[in-house]
DNA sequence: AAAATAATTTAGGTAAGACTAAATTTAAAA
DNA sequence: TTTTAAATTTAGTCTTACCTAAATTATTTT
């Protein structure tokens, strides 16, 4: 185990998320996640490579991945950011656009003590407000069976599982039409023009592009 | 209004103890309180003088004081602290000698908008876990008129409002002898050789030194 | 009042972590 | 395959906030 800085926690996390999909991450990418200039970024993967027990596994130019100790660490940051969502949420009545800002500063200032209280309050919950797996105490993730909603055609139907977005407006907009986690849909239409799917939630009908069904991913039933 | 950071912070906050007194904190001081070499103390109250609006008010070997700003971004880190304290002994089971670690960390990272959740949920405390006053919405320090119980002598009764002390060790004896705020004791005896006071608590009778009575402040009755 | 001691400040240095500008490497297009 | 464009890295700065050692100013003793 080791410190980690505010700013380690924050490339860790990045590089955990940008790396889910099995590829190293790229000093760009980071960068953007990031709001930091790649250069900046070059020189923080390479001091994490260096690290006593590294954090990174690292080549120029060929992205970075974490190592082990970089991942536990990461999924700490996380486990922290998800449970905070969660206890925002129940506890103090954020909503779930709002708690992400709030979240991403407490995560790197509560202790494991806090950690260990807010999981109990909350019954150990597996899932944030977004649906999003909350890594368990031994820090690991849990699998996650889910699909993206555009993978489905009409005549499916499925239950809605996490939604992966921070972005408030896209949030809200979501929640006003009843696209929030545990929700049943069913696909009704599909254009293989734009890729838009139409979804029907309850009685009402929505046409859905790309960035949103990309964005929501199901339990098909 | 201006972003304040979390060193910064930490200064106003010793700086607003220390010279509640009325004297202006000394150098020396500050950097015992902060855990920080005077050298450092010196370059970095300096710098918080030439703030834009200043912080501080300081003239070499004088000490230092704050200004009408220093002392609004004081009270806004005492505010969060001490509801934060309130906050976490009232939800999640926190003893009051655990408190101020987790506060101390939390108190730099929460929005005004968890500030006030947090003032609501709670009605809007007048003081928190210890009995210390916070500071109103808009940072204002209520007044106190609390006398330090070392004042008092035999015969005297008085409710104990607040204990000034973030010594775990200190606070768990001082649970365990029922010193805490809210209890009425009573005074029975004194010594004018080594100052100490008999107190009575409930049924119990404690000889109590200069270290414990002058931390513990009371409503005489 | 001089000398000794304590408090404070100056000067110079370090570590994190960010930035810009310039150089280089890789990938894409012609 | 050469050229162009995009991504990445290097080199050199900057800021914040800390440190040590040395110099200075205050305070206390004698």
């Amino acid at each position: 185990m080791m410190k980690t800085s505010t700013s380690t926690q924050d490339y860790l996390k990045r590089i955990y998320e940008l790396t889910e999909c099995g590829e190293p991450a790229s000093t760009n990418d980071l960068a953007r996640e990031l709001n930091i200039k790649p250069a900046s970024v070059t020189g923080m993967i390479q001091k994490l490579a260096t690290e006593k027990p590294a954090l990174v596994e690292y080549q120029k130019h060929q992205g970075v991945t974490l190592t082990t100790s970089g991942k536990r660490a990461a999924l700490e940051v996380i486990r922290h950011h998800r449970l905070l969502e969660a206890w925002l949420v129940q506890t103090l009545g954020y909503s779930w656009d709002e708690v992400h800002e709030e979240a991403e500063r407490l995560e790197h200032a509560i202790s494991e003590d806090f950690e260990r209280r807010i999981a109990a309050a909350l019954g150990h919950p597996t899932r944030d407000p977004h649906g999003e797996l909350i890594p368990t105490e031994d820090l690991k993730m849990p699998a996650d069976d889910s699909t993206p909603l555009s993978a489905l055609r009409p005549n499916q139907s499925a239950t809605i599982q996490r939604v992966i977005s921070q972005d408030p407006d896209l949030l809200r907009h979501l929640e006003s039409l009843g696209l929030i986690p545990g929700i049943q849909i069913e696909v009704t239409e599909y254009s293989s023009f734009d890729n838009n799917l139409t979804v029907k939630v309850g009685k009402k009908q929505n046409v859905l592009g790309l960035n949103i069904t990309t964005k929501i991913f199901v339990e098909i039933l």
